[in-house]
DNA sequence: CTGAAAGCGCTTACAG
DNA sequence: CTGAAAGCGCTTACAG
């Protein structure tokens, strides 16, 4: 305990100002003695770096980081834009990012776009005039301009799951195709051949990915994905309700559905037991992220496990290295990594109904 | 599209390091102009202004916050302590605390304690030497400390849901013996008489007030929360299934039980499904939070939702207050505020079996 | 209305 | 090993 209140009492006892100025004063030397003291600058000689720090210590020194940025033209702290925090895929992305800069150093300035394109530029171009020592984009809405126009950007900036592909950006992204056919794989292995798709209706990438992964890995098995099958939602659970209750009316309705996300799984869910259908008897249905409830749910969720924090984390170090090519002695930095999901079977797919 | 492609040349393409000094000499004047006309300083009139706004425009001048920052003694940024961002919890209070700190022009930098008393007093160390303007810590487990060494702290701080309680340092927290009170008062309507209470061993003080909450108006409608129905778990369902497996195998087990959060209350149902106990039938389950997922669970969970998001926007608010006394023209600011939870009930909850 | 000057608190090449 | 000096890019009181 008494160790903490020490630590508290560094932090935190500096009469407002004490600047290495001050210490310089009651240590009796320049100003840039000061500075090398605290620094552990090896010019200086261990006992007076000593006597300096304790006094700094003693008046609660704390240097500031805003002056050091000035002169450095480094703040150490890196930006991070995501569409929401509140957003459980998000968050744990977030927390991957956290851990690694830290751990480098780096402080965190959290931002978000709101899934808006103009406000996703705004918000990038604070964290500019804030002097980011780089910056992460997480599901950009504006990826592709930031290619196009800005190739020779002086902004360290790498994207994650961005929504326009391109391969003049540093981005690192789920291999959303390979995800689905994973689905597709499974779904054909139980014997299912009218399969559907709830998707996003938002024209992101990674819906067109994993449609066109479902749609090929079931062509490539002989399964016609027939577009009388396919819907969009908003990849929320409320959208993915509307968007699906038509094709769970249909008479001939699929006996397999794909969504886009787990939040629109759990919409599926919802709707197929209002509508007195069997999950999985009578509709099986596949998810995609992993996220933490799904084996929770009432009915416990087939899904593509994605290692969200493990993006982060990718991402991060990708951004390290830009940020300290030095570092990068093993040639390291790629331009794109692409990061694989992994089917979790649970209980809400089975075989189809007989008939 | 042709305005969000201007935007972004705007935020972007500055050579590298164009100052306002760059922009006196293209513009035949002095910086001091400069600064005033990219200002809107009412002292520079319209056409110079527009004149000099265009060419900084044009050669892509973005202003540099940190040398803005050193001058002004105010960074526009405050920082944000959690345990960690990738619990849900934690994640829609800083969704509130971002929202409200935009809307305000404030940055927000994110920092994790880990729930780790010595690294939250390092974060905020760090905190302050990036001379955040104010500073956020939830949950911490220093709270006490800040009151006691640090009274006249120069860096205005709030706490949410601190674990130690004070007076002394400003707060938001939950209403943790209220919401306890409901569910006391839930079960004991139900029928229930053995109640059981799955707390958590890490000595917080939000488990002590909502045992005792529960414990106190229990005992007021003339029913003893017994010891031997009282076990400890961790606030999380591995740890919440160790914890309450004795209590399920005790031969006179409670037919309910109230559980620390919701995260808690997972575990109990698994391990009880696990015991082949059924729920509600056998035992009601209370939670406590009101996660996103608890409606969705194989059994919907009886919960006391918390408005997190809203504690989030209070606590940016209270702070807010503190950074610009001026605003509180009708002295809102007030120093500890609590917010109270709303019990919602769901099938996790019934009368007790009979006999 | 405009500019020259001081200053914010550091770091670091330069000279000794 | 140490200090005086310059400089990072702004803002703003002061003088005109």
């Amino acid at each position: 305990m008494l160790v903490l209140l020490d630590a508290t009492a560094f932090a935190f006892q500096r009469m407002a100002g004490v600047s290495i100025k001050d210490i310089a004063r009651i240590a009796g030397v320049s100003h840039s003695t000061v500075s090398r003291a605290l620094r552990s600058s090896p010019l200086i000689p261990e006992q007076t770096r000593k006597r300096i720090q304790r006094i700094a210590e003693k008046h609660g020194y704390s240097a500031d980081a805003v002056a050091r940025s000035l002169t450095t033209r480094k703040t150490l702290t890196i930006g991070v834009v995501v569409t929401s925090i509140a957003d459980p895929f998000n968050s744990d992305i977030v927390d991957g990012i956290e851990d690694v800069a830290n751990q480098a150093g780096y402080s965190v300035v959290l931002a978000t776009s709101q899934a808006n394109p103009e406000r996703e530029l705004a918000v990038v171009k604070t964290l500019r005039e804030r002097r980011m020592d780089g910056v992460l984009v997480a599901s950009s809405r504006v990826g592709a301009l930031y290619a196009e126009h800005f190739a020779n950007l002086e902004i360290p900036l790498v994207l994650l799951n961005n929504q326009h592909p391109t391969d003049v950006v540093h981005s690192v992204t789920i291999d959303n195709r390979e995800g689905a056919a994973q689905v597709a794989r499974h779904l054909a292995a139980l014997g299912h051949t009218k399969i559907g798709y709830l998707g996003d209706r938002l024209g992101l990438h990674s819906d067109r990915e994993r449609y066109e992964g479902l749609r090929d890995a079931l062509r490539s098995r002989g399964i016609r994905l027939s577009k009388e099958f396919v819907v969009r939602g908003d990849g929320k659970t409320q959208g993915a309700r509307e968007a699906v209750r038509p094709l769970l009316e249909k008479a001939n309705r699929p006996t397999a559905i794909f969504c886009y996300n787990d939040m629109s799984a759990l919409g599926v869910i919802e709707e197929a037991e209002k509508c007195g259908i069997e999950i999985p008897r009578q509709l099986s249905i596949c998810g995609f992220d992993g996220l933490f409830f799904a084996p929770f749910l009432k009915v416990p969720l087939t899904t593509v496990q994605q290692p969200r924090r493990e993006i982060g984390r990718q991402a991060m170090q990708m951004l390290l290295l830009r940020l300290r090519p030095e570092a990068d002695r093993n040639g390291h930095l790629q331009k794109t990594i692409k990061i694989k999901g992994q089917l979790v079977v649970r209980g809400s797919t089975a075989p189809p109904p007989r008939g």
